[in-house]
DNA sequence: ATTATTTCTTAATCTAGGTTAAGTGGCATT
DNA sequence: AATGCCACTTAACCTAGATTAAGAAATAAT
């Protein structure tokens, strides 16, 4: 099990020493994932928070079973998880889905309270982790409700170059708020020019 | 200095001894502020989060010196600030004003770092907070990509009634993410049936 | 290799919501 | 009480992006 790339994302924010080190790894479990795989079903309780050790995933709802909303990507050194799910225990609207082959660290709600109540950094490194999202988060609800279609998609570009040319394209639609025939039309205009 | 609705508000999620509440106490100042009264300017940096104990306040952006648009409403019981702008102090693009009399409790950045590095509760007690704003937003998100704007309107209205008849209607339509004047068709077009 | 499924493209048509503009009513300041 | 400033309304017209549909291209499955 390779636990360098998330010693290393969480040594960016507390110092952990060895023993804690181990305590915590002793936490983590692997998993590989084919393409495809379906992680966590909408009408699931979600049990984990997912390290990404390689791969790309993503995060969906879907809406009246047809139209699928992206709210988040995610690759390699980021966590994703559905964070409402997890809270609550209560069964999410969220899927979680691997678009490319990866392998996952797991760390269960369970260990993960176990962390807070041993090792004190832990809700520090997970206080500012979210504090990050939140910010993110914040950034693109702003975005939606004042950019055009080609601005949040220009912006998509600039924050995510990785995940442009390796999601597929109506996902890209999706999460920017735009449906596939559009950002298709949208793409062809930027394009001839 | 009425600390009761924000001890009342630590303990839901905390459990504090005495003397850290007094020392907590010690380390927020009172501020009472006239309705239009601006907190914050977008130009400026974040110094404090703002804890509501009456009152109404919002924050927002301004677009090319025009549009504003609302990231959000808080009244009593809740917090409000600038993440991007606290967490990076840089310049954020938020304002943060008083939309009706309020009295405010002020922790500053650095008394919330001691606090963190003192009484490592408090860095449970932020975490928690900051995770339900998190889900909040998110689900926001997917509302703005997924919803109609009458649909987002029910929601608001339903999640806060307290707001609907207090703050101006066109901070509404802009919270919702419409202009005034569709918000007002859409109003009426409510009304009528 | 062939077939089946999905993704992407193009194009015609439609609509939710935006823009512009003019008018009304409220409330705050003098 | 008069003036000025906003907030709200109404209505005509406009447009970014949605919908529908059909074909082409790419991937996956057999």
């Amino acid at each position: 099990m390779n636990t360098n790339l998330l010693l290393k994302n969480i040594a960016k924010h507390v110092d952990l020493t060895t023993e804690e080190q181990e305590l915590f790894i002793s936490m983590i479990t692997v998993q590989s994932c084919k393409s495809r795989t379906i992680l966590l079903h909408a009408t699931e309780i979600c049990k984990h928070s997912y390290f990404i050790n390689s791969g790309i995933l993503r995060s969906f709802t879907i809406n009246d079973n047809i139209v699928e909303h992206v709210l988040n990507f995610a690759c390699e050194g980021y966590w994703i998880g559905d964070m409402y799910s997890l809270l609550s225990q209560k069964p999410g609207n969220l899927f979680i889905e691997v678009l490319e082959e990866a392998e996952l660290l797991l760390l269960s709600k369970e260990n993960q309270e176990i962390l807070y109540e041993k090792i004190p950094k832990f809700e520090r490194f997970f206080r500012i982790l979210i504090e990050n999202s939140l910010v993110a988060n914040q950034e693109r609800l702003m975005d939606n409700l004042s950019l055009s279609a080609e601005e949040r998609f220009e912006k998509f570009c600039s924050k995510h170059p990785q995940l442009v040319n390796k999601v597929p394209q109506k996902q890209i639609a999706s999460y920017i708020g735009v449906t596939p025939e559009f950002f298709s039309k949208m793409k062809s205009k930027i394009l001839s020019r």
